[in-house]
DNA sequence: TCTAATAGTACCTATTATAGGACTTTACGG
DNA sequence: CCGTAAAGTCCTATAATAGGTACTATTAGA
């Protein structure tokens, strides 16, 4: 039993095929080149051929492997991933890189009385408008968005903030000045309603950004959560030095 | 039974777990909180009692809960994680936040001919020295480091760049300047070696940090990989407008 | 054609995971 | 003490996992 799979509450042969994935996509095996043979990897795990052969199906099934009676076991090579959607978190360039994507209003209520915010984000407003929305570039969703907007600002321009992207339209209105903006990203998984949202799997890997806007007065005028899939969101970030 | 969780190589239970985990460590519930009935999480997760009592067996095993007959399942904390370490990624105070952290080194090495960098962040130098480590704060490893530096750099200064924290040294040498400094930040999960050094499970979420600093050449003196715990670190963005 | 290498298949046994249902035990408040 | 809330236990049944053994099929090279 190889001393990597110390996991009880997992299968063996989905700990085989994890290790085995890690040498592939770390470039120990390169593309075109074989794996050991069944007998090899039977004798270095210390498991038996059902088991290796659970996992070689596994990635099989993901084509980073194929098998070849007679021949042995190649490396394919991992499957091409889609390109990703690169958003940048710099003021200027970050409104440019929402142009061409979509929206999707999922729910709107009003909000008082919001207090979950940290100190050093802001102070919260007397009354938010809560805007729930998926985001999206071509097929598919990225982004799950629910985000607070003042209701001082939510009433200057009702329709534009229910159909558009909210941050141009702040932009666009003279009554609004955003004065500071700031961003924290925390990383976890995707639950039930993120999962579905997304269409993801539950407990797949998520990016968590919570953005706050604040006027003059250090009232954050827009509270944005926004959960992003990470295995299609990649976020740059300039440093600005 | 109809339940949502996708990975069919995976128990349920552990599936359980993990997003229950999450759901504590994220937050969700809090310290001394009572989790939902039994009842309640079973028809929420479409799941059986057997698999529920399973996965909360698990995390009372950890500590995360305890449970009582005739009272219920509570959120102890016992194994209560240091609060959130924030990572700020503006030069100026990035360099602060290093500050009273720890770095062990891992390996050293050097590297010639690395052509893996993306158009757009860089062009690569000649030769690299690589330097592997994990960085830690308090008790707790946050990063595994993979880096390379400009073999030139790295000669100005070898010791300094084995015994320190990299960026303020190269900060501090005259004849080092920094013209860019861009990152890109994705999501994913731990593979078996970054589990290992961080000491968390494999297939924890993780962010994955690409950091470049480019001299005035635009050549890439510096090529930071950073894998961030997502149970630990959250980074905080200024999105200076 | 033959041999060696290698994966695939078949079958069996044993253990664990999962699921559903019913009943028991414990805790707490009135 | 009684009723309600909630976890714990036990039983049955099916499916999944893991290991072991032996044989078959395919491929490549001599």
């Amino acid at each position: 039993m190889h001393h990597a799979f110390k996991d009880r509450h997992t299968p063996l042969y989905t700990q085989a095929a994890m290790l085995l994935r890690h040498r592939i996509t770390s470039g120990v095996w390169k593309k075109g080149e074989q794996l050991p043979v069944i007998e090899a990897l039977m004798a270095e795990f210390g498991v038996a051929r059902t088991t290796i052969r659970q996992a070689l199906s596994l990635l099989e099934d993901e084509g980073l492997i194929q098998r070849a009676r007679g021949r042995g076991t190649f490396v394919t090579g991992a499957r091409e991933k889609p390109s990703w959607l690169t958003l940048d978190t710099s003021w200027a360039t970050f409104l440019r890189t929402l142009e061409g994507n979509w929206s999707k209003l999922i729910n709107v209520h009003d909000e008082i009385g919001y207090l979950d915010l940290e100190p050093g984000l802001g102070k919260p407003a007397a009354a938010y408008r809560v805007i729930s929305r998926i985001h999206g570039s071509g097929d598919n969703a990225y982004a799950d968005v629910c985000l607070r907007l003042d209701q001082r600002c939510y009433e200057l321009a009702p329709k534009r903030f229910e159909a558009e992207f909210i941050i141009p339209v702040m932009e666009s209105l003279d009554q609004i000045t955003i004065s500071s903006a700031r961003q924290v990203l925390t990383i976890g998984v995707a639950d039930f309603e993120v999962a579905e949202r997304l269409e993801i799997a539950v407990n797949a890997p998520v990016g968590r950004l919570r953005r706050v806007l604040c006027d003059e007065e250090g009232t954050a005028i827009y509270i944005g959560d926004i959960t992003y899939r990470g295995d299609l969101v990649r976020l740059e970030m300039n440093m600005n030095r």
